[in-house]
DNA sequence: CCGCTGTTCATACGTATGATTGAAACGAGC
DNA sequence: GCTCGTTTCAATCATACGTATGAACAGCGG
């Protein structure tokens, strides 16, 4: 009957993982949607925490990989001068809300699977699951270094964890929020370029001891 | 032997909770720790959804509290103009990192399980849960609308999605990163007055479609 | 010293979990 | 149409879980 089992199983894994959170999904459950037999998980993935990684890296590769042919192509534009900062971020930004249809229904189970996944799992699976991104945060951190320089290294670390937990924190909430209420309804594409003006406004903040930030922007 | 049963769960409970999760602690693993009987869980709290609840409350009332005392503060210095977004947005942020003594190292349990808390649980406690913080939204949201005439609903409410967002990945992650390397090391001071920064500079952006944001802030 | 009340205890219950097994079904290649 | 490696299946395993129960215990007013 399976077209693919190793397939479906991803696909709802996916699914149920962003809506109910790895914990609290099941192998059962998962097989069950996905009409297999619940020892094909372990015979074709080994373990629920593969099946997790594997669920993960399967969006995330893309995405990473993404990631830096945008981030080149920033760099090739600026030559040897600085990168121009909304691009570095908008290079970072994007990659995951692509594929994204719409907001609140269905189809986002990735993209709340993300958002939650920094809060469940072992510490060794965290790690495992940092290792992932190590040369992207590196090739980012050293451009936005150049497109920052007033910015020291903890400045920079600190501000770059502030950008991937709107990120992920929008990802994960962002269909909760369209759901309460239409005030808030968007286009996910209207939504990325929002995050991307308020990380871009972020990091550029002055650093240091709060001076008076400028009260508001015009326009 | 114990002191008191009901404080010695509450607190192992938010230290676990806190490190590996909800649904990856046991009852077990808390009532050993705190060298209490299984059962004592279920007697002073009725069920472990509930220890939960309680243990965030614990928490969470004081806070919120005193988030609306400064901002009542800053309201009342504004008088009728608007009122000063910094200002604001520390009334926010400051609260939750009170109490909070060095990063890294322990004593951390509830900060993490802040951040975590929006993975895990189901639906319906999560209702519940954004239930403690109606009025708190209600009146930032109120407050931020004056401060930034510029912005509509939909904004507002993205762009508070997004401070939350950083504020609570670095309650969650904030510690690992720490722990990667001295790089980041800071005073929790330094990390809020970090982030408020940045949330004040993310929230004054322009609003609508990107022109090109200011390059770099100076010092 | 009793009996009451609030608490703690050891223990058990029923269920659900992730994993494993060994046999059956499948399917491409000869 | 037989063969053999791959995949699927029902059934089973040991374990861990949240919760429930009823007995023991401690403190205390009478």
């Amino acid at each position: 009957m399976a077209i693919d089992t190793r397939e479906r199983i991803l696909d709802v894994a996916e699914r149920l993982f962003g809506e109910r959170g790895f914990q609290a999904t099941s192998l059962r459950d998962i097989t069950a949607e996905a009409g297999v037999n619940v020892a094909s998980v372990n015979y074709h993935f080994g373990s629920k925490e593969a099946l997790l990684a594997e669920v993960l890296e399967r969006r995330l590769e893309p995405i990473n990989e993404r990631r830096l042919e945008l981030l080149d192509a920033v760099e090739a534009r600026a030559g040897d001068g600085p990168p121009a900062l909304e691009a570095v971020i908008r290079a970072f930004l994007s990659p995951p809300f692509h594929g994204q249809r719409v907001w609140g229904d269905d189809g986002q189970g990735f993209f709340r699977l993300v958002g939650r996944i920094h809060g469940e799992t072992n510490e060794d699976f965290r790690v495992t699951f940092v290792k992932q991104f190590d040369e992207v945060f590196r090739r980012f951190t050293a451009a936005l270094h150049r497109a920052l320089p007033h910015l020291d290294d903890a400045d920079m670390s600190w501000r770059m964890l502030f950008m991937v937990g709107s990120m992920a924190f929008t990802m994960s909430w962002g269909p909760t929020l369209v759901a309460r209420g239409p005030a808030a309804t968007r286009d996910p594409e209207d939504v990325l370029e929002s995050l991307v003006l308020y990380a871009a406004a972020g990091m550029a903040a002055p650093a240091g001891a709060p001076a008076a930030v400028a009260a508001a922007g015009r326009r």
